[in-house]
DNA sequence: GCATATTTGTCCGTATGTATA
DNA sequence: CTATACATACGGACAAATATG
């Protein structure tokens, strides 16, 4: 497994390759998204601490805007801030994934269960299981988890709130930290991609009832899955 | 009806009674704690432009530790920022409200739903009743706005998820801008006391889908009521 | 346990671009 | 259109806290 590491001086190269991006927005929320992508690519390692002066310099933009962008990602839960010791990649807890997976099953089966019978909405959620359908066949595994991803973010969206899909975009953010640390996450997602299919034939024949029920199972295996091959960093 | 204004001068003089505060924390959240009481006291009131120079001058901090707290209220919707414009206070839209109750039935609801057996986290409910209760008989309004908010906010806690009460906490306190823009918003609460006692009687008493029902109708009624008495202020 | 070096927290001055009167 | 006010961003400075030897 790999343990979380300080992030070396050759580590913030990475960021070099983001700067073409330097052209829309402020340059703290650009600066923002850069370093969230780093994070979430594994490039900066739950637990590795984010030098000021080092991204600084490698960014070329000057402490005050960066520890603006830092303010976005401590509210994102995608780093922590220890008062005068600096920014670290957040390393979740077992109780931060349970925590994770009760608002996945609060918030997505509030979605199916809201469905009435107007099944405009449900052309994202064929779309996303067709391309994790295609991803499959091609044994691309990272792109099957982006569409199992994207297949519950769209479950999720079906609750018609910005907010909510805000916190669901977040609790991915989290899950994605989760699994930087877990050992083979590759081909997690690979077995639940037939139960996707049959929440969403449970819901396009207006049985919302067995789905939620299949859903919430489907949650609890999940959460149980990543739990017992969870063996977090230990930084407390 | 109070009208959006812009800030004047003297505005910011309510400022300079909380510079008490500044002893815990670090620079930027103890600025962003008193820039939010601010807000939800109505002290700055929705709508209008909160200018960077005076309230450094009033709270005698920098520009760069105001921009910092500022990036949390942004981050809360509490405020919105205009590239180049500065931030304003936030005007809730009536689709705004719409979520927001989306929001309090997909959480609240979920938690009444997701209680087995073991009662033992009810206490708080109880006490939020009797809170309410106490200041009902002495007509304190705003002592009652503030138990029913607490009780309604502990029945979502009953979900044990941290990133769900703070999103309902920021739910709140939109809420409360919204009761800004309102005309009335005093009694607002006040009839829906007796509401509460009866969903609590019927959690206690293990009867969770008619407490659902019946907290279903609770926010139905009081999302009409807000839309009814709603009047925005035209800031587009 | 102490002294030093590094890093953070905060503030200031200033230049540039943008929006508004 | 000009002028003013303001936000954006940079760089430098210093104190305080932390980490290191």
């Amino acid at each position: 497994m790999t343990t979380p590491a300080q992030a070396s001086e050759t580590t913030y190269s990475v960021l070099a390759a983001q700067r073409s991006y330097l052209d829309r927005g402020s340059r703290s929320t650009q600066i923002a998204d850069i370093v969230r992508t780093c994070i979430l690519d594994g490039a900066f390692k739950p637990g590795s601490r984010l030098s000021e002066p080092e991204i600084c310099t490698a960014l070329g933009v000057s402490r005050n805007t960066l520890r603006e962008a830092f303010k976005s990602l401590v509210e994102e839960r995608l780093v922590v801030h220890e008062l005068n010791r600096g920014v670290f990649v957040r390393v979740p807890t077992p109780a931060d994934v349970t925590e994770l997976y009760s608002c996945r099953r609060v918030i997505e089966c509030a979605a199916v269960r809201g469905l009435d019978g107007n099944s405009t909405d449900l052309d994202t959620l064929h779309a996303a299981l067709d391309d994790a359908d295609t991803h499959a066949a091609q044994q691309d595994w990272t792109g099957v988890g982006n569409a199992d991803i994207a297949f519950h973010k769209s479950i999720a969206a079906l609750n018609n709130s910005t907010r909510l899909d805000r916190l669901m975009n977040d609790v991915w953010n989290e899950l994605r930290l989760v699994f930087h640390v877990m050992d083979d996450p590759h081909t997690f997602h690979q077995p639940y991609l037939e139960r996707n299919h049959a929440i969403y034939d449970l819901v396009m024949h207006g049985q919302h009832e067995a789905a939620e029920r299949m859903l919430s199972d489907y949650l609890s295996d999940a959460e149980q899955q990543i739990l017992a091959a969870y063996s977090p960093a230990v930084r407390t």
